[in-house]
DNA sequence: CAGTGTGAACCACTTCACAGCC
DNA sequence: GGCTGTGAAGTGGTTCACACTG
């Protein structure tokens, strides 16, 4: 029997990147006090549509009443869970400019399974200089610094141009995934996964929206 | 005929989102003063197959030459026209925080098809303050600065409990395109398109693979 | 020939319809 | 009775195989 819910196998990768959203939906259920939700409402206020909500938790298992809804603190638990987030992940985050510096001092590192562990820039001048109570490291300590601190995760907010150079001193010293903002395509091993934001991608995907929106409304395309 | 290469017909959203990148990679080619390139080295350089790019770029049209290649600057320029960036947006940004100030000072805006042209924070203490050469507005002067500058996609770098009030005003003063990076998911009219950037989504997805690599190599997840 | 452009096959994900259960 | 959980059908996107052409 695979009756131990630790147990998970193949949840899709689509589903996978749903499940923070429901946890942040069930968050906001649970801060108005409410102890059960139905698969509609918290659709709801995940954006999605109830029966997507259903099919994707059932690659969880079967944590809903029938007839009555989810118990909100237990959905909760079980998603923190699938997710991998009941331990606390130490996150590396590169690049000390505009970006790396509002990145630090993010909120969202804090709550829930993360927390800065470190911070590095390339920049040996601003080493020892804080940020968000954290002193910067020069890059020379990064290997010594991820084994110590056992980081896993790094955070990439270099220009371009030392991105890739970055990646490799991370991946070189055991990090294996990676969250990417520098625009440019990392090259990595298999094993090390790399999730990339790009704020021009987004704004170039609203760009063609957009654009769709002014033209004449040509026969045919209707929205 | 419908050979007016400005008539562009349903490109797939997948195509859209990906688009942007092969600009990217483009300009990285162009700038190593290279003119012409195979769709296989550019795919490398975007991190996709081949066949991939050939497909998404027949949505466009035929602008490769059977037996040679691409020539990098005139699929450029129908990438371009293809995205809407032939034409210089205005964006406005609202909220001033950390994140904030580091998107307005973000050279991504500069750099083809964008242009800060005005910020905002509900903090009216803030205003006046010069922000990457910009002084902050309050928000009492959305609408009016929105339609005098032509303003048409809005950035939300607010805390998750006031975005919904900035987003309602934004759309109030005819802002159609949001870019998101507060954590919840806006309530909007079925014309305005969102986008949504939010680092603790990509945290949690990471961990969720991060913790998939550290368990006991389970029979059958071949990974 | 070398490399593009594309119908056809395949695959992943979403939506539907409803059986199952509290 | 009402809402969950899920096989089946539908949809959109990717990959393959190859015809086509400069």
């Amino acid at each position: 029997m695979s009756a131990d819910p630790a147990i998970r196998r193949d949840i899709p990768d689509a589903t996978v990147a749903r499940l923070p959203e429901y946890l942040r939906a069930l968050s906001d259920v649970a801060d108005r006090g409410i102890s059960s939700v139905s698969s509609e409402e918290l659709a709801q206020a995940a954006g999605v549509r109830s029966t997507q909500l259903r099919k994707d938790l059932s690659h969880l298992g079967s944590y809903g009443i029938r007839g009555v809804g989810y118990e909100v603190e237990h959905l909760a638990l079980e998603i923190s869970r699938a997710l991998g987030l009941t331990q606390d992940w130490p996150v590396a985050i590169v690049g000390m400019g505009n970006l790396g510096r509002a990145l630090a001092a993010y909120s969202g590192f804090a709550t829930g399974g993360f927390h800065v562990a470190a911070v590095f820039d390339e920049d040996a001048a601003l080493a020892g200089a804080l940020v968000a109570d954290l002193p910067i490291s020069p890059m020379t300590d990064l290997a010594l610094l991820v084994r110590e601190r056992g980081i896993t995760i790094g955070v990439i907010a270099t220009p371009a141009a030392s991105a890739q150079s970055v990646c490799n001193a991370l991946v070189e010293a055991g990090v294996r995934s990676l969250l990417n903002f520098a625009p440019l395509v990392l090259v990595v091993p298999d094993d090390v996964d790399v999730r990339r934001v790009d704020l021009s991608t987004e704004l170039h995907v609203l760009a063609f929206h957009e654009q769709r929106k002014s033209l004449p409304p040509e026969l045919g395309v209707a929205r």
